[in-house]
Parts: C-alpha cells; structure tokens; sequence
DNA sequence: CCAGGTTGTAAGCAGCTGCTTACAACGCTA
DNA sequence: TAGCGTTGTAAGCAGCTGCTTACAACCTGG
C-alpha cells in the first residue's frame, strides 16, 4: 500500500533529488550527468528540479555540501584518514561517496567551487590536529591528496593492481607511509 | 615574411591541432572543451579536425598516448617520480601536462580509457622497478597515486595551502614518506 | 464547498555539441 | 597548361543541454 502513495509530497521528492543527484555524481561527475538522467533516476519530472533547487549548479552544492560533512560529522579525528580510506576502497553497499563526489566535480566554476575547496579545508582542518609540526596544515593537504589519488585511481581510471587489491593490503602501505606525515613529535 | 606563409600545409595543420588540443584538454579536461574551442587556439576551420582525427576521441588518444610517453623516455627510473613531482609543481613555462591530462580525462570512456591505463601501466612499471619489495606493482601504484592527487588538489581544486606551497618543501615531505614506499630492501 | 496556493506534468525554446556535406582554392605532375 | 588530388572554408544537421512556460490535479483553510 505504500507504493505510489507519497505522491505530492514536497519533502520526498526533494530527497528523492538529493539522493539521485548524490549517486550520479559521484558515478559521473558533474559535466556527464544531466538533469534528465537525475529526475529519471528520482521518479520525477524533471521540471521540478528547477523548481525546488533553482539550477543544475545549485542541486550539486546541496550535494556536495551535505555529503561532505556526514562523515566529518561522525568520525573521530584521529580515525578520520584511515576510516575515509576504508570507506573508500570497500566495495558496493551505502558507503560515503563525499570523496568520489568531490573528485568527479573537479573543474565546475563557480559557487560549487567555493563549496568544494570549503569541505576539502574542513577535512585538512581535522587532519591537521593530528600532528604539531609547524607546517601541519600543508602536510594535511597532502595526506588528503594522497587519499584523492587512491580514490581517482581506482574508481575512476580502474588502474590494476591497485583497482584491485586488497583493502588490508593498501591501507597497511599507506598508513605506514602517511605516519611520518602525521604524528606527534613524542 | 613567415606570418600566413604556411597555409596548406598538412603537418603543420596536424602538429596545431595536436598543440591546442593538449594545452586545453590539460586545463580543461575531455568533456569541456569544444573541438571549436580546439579550432579557434590553432587558427584552423573546425571541420579539418574530423578530416585529421576522425572524431574528438581519436584527437584525444593521440594527445594523451603522446604527452604521457615523452617525460617517461626522457627521465631515468630514479628520477621519475621527483622530476615528475617537481614538473608539475612548477608554474607556468612549457611544462608537461601529463598528469594533468590523464586526470582531467577521468570519466572518457571507450578507447580513450585504455591509452590512460596503458600510459599509467607504463609510468608504475618503472617506478615499480625501484624497488624489490613483492608487491612493488602496488607500491608503485600508491606513490603514482599520490603524484595525481598532489595535481588534482593543486592544479584542479586549488586548495590551499598546498596550491601556493614552496615546492621545496611539499618534495622534502613527501619524498620522505615515500621512501618507505619505494626503496630496496638492502 | 470553493477560492487559492502547492505540487506535478507536458511541451517547447534557444543555444550548444560533435560531426557532415558541398564546394572553392590551391599546387603538383603529366 | 590541363587535369586532379589535396587542403581549406562555410553552412548546416540532428541530437542533446539546461531551463521555462502554460496548465492540470490536488489539498487546505475559510
């Protein structure tokens, strides 16, 4: 009986955008998935997109915003580079596409641009808790750039071995690494 | 005397089509910039392109399998991943726009995924080289990894601090972490 | 029960995209 | 110099893009 029935529901349908937007956009990027694509995927006309979020630009800051500080949200700091690995290299499931998003987005102008370097400093700024140096912050962004890196290779230009190897294996190499980057003096 | 003194010239015409392409898809990537857009830069009637390549895709397998081999054959393995390092963090000039290019494409698929692949197969096969560990594939994978999200945060989010960073000292840091990457065992 | 705002729908517009076609200008070779 | 293949040009086509408009269906408050 639940089916069909949330027709002319204004809240779900919005959701239904969001949710639509947040999945293509991680899968395409922003240039490669069109406002069709999104209203289709939702179940709704896409007519209504304009209404509730204005432009195609506007629906990906909504995106981008919201999915980029659930897991800033929800992770502790010193877990925050090692849970955002894992949640990258596990397969499938509901996993955080803040990543993948902000990756897939790179060269929209504009507003999303602020909003992107804006949850990409958010996160450098976490990380950057994590050690005293002097130059925390500048190491911070290169932890991030390295997360990013493993992201695009591996979802985006599928490059073996690393597209598929074993998430154990990759995040021993890398968190041996990245510790010399991010640690306390004593 | 020289200016208009080549018209109707095929390898010329050629060699400006490739020149453009290269600078715009590197600042660009694939899917914004226009074969117009490519036309205009070289001075040359759009319709040529399609006499030349056949189709946008094919323009763009020629740059990148071309752009991405030229640093490969001209530095030795030990160097590569510094001097690429060091080549993408210095502004402006006649830089090479390899990894830019390889990055910005991410999304083309078809035959254009493959030469990616291809040209990434061949920079970790050397890099791979360097060291002797077992899993030297996947070691070097991770350190070309961090190459790209370096030039992903920098050139494409320009995120700071890293964008304006002195290069001395993102090469001192990560040089350093990615000797525990990539060094022989003895 | 009905006026008026909200939600959903269908159609279309103007601009851009990759690509094609028809044709003119050129220069080599016989 | 006549013929012919090569190079360059202008115009246009069909499809897609983000976005708008006009309108119908619906729910709610008076």
């Amino acid at each position: 009986m639940t089916e069909q029935a949330r027709k002319r529901d204004a809240v779900a349908t919005r959701q239904a955008f969001l949710d639509a937007a947040a999945k293509l956009f991680a899968e395409r990027g922003f240039d490669r998935t069109t406002v069709r694509d999104i209203a289709k995927l939702a179940g709704v006309n896409q007519a209504l997109l304009f209404r509730y979020f204005g432009s195609k630009e506007a629906l990906f800051e909504e995106v981008i915003a919201r999915s980029g500080r659930e897991q800033l949200a929800t992770t502790p700091p010193e877990r925050l580079f090692s849970t955002s690995l894992r949640s990258m290299l596990e397969p499938g499931g509901r996993r955080n596409r803040a990543l993948e998003t902000y990756l897939r987005s790179s060269g929209s102008d504009g507003a999303a641009a602020a909003i992107r370097q804006e949850v990409g400093r958010e996160y450098a700024g976490v990380l950057a808790t994590l050690t005293d140096a002097p130059d925390a912050e500048l190491r911070a962004d290169l932890a991030l750039a390295w997360l990013m890196g493993i992201a695009l290779v591996r979802e985006v230009t599928g490059k073996e071995p690393l597209a598929g190897a074993d998430p154990d294996d990759i995040c021993r190499l890398v968190l041996t690494a990245i510790k010399t980057l991010l640690e306390r003096s004593e």
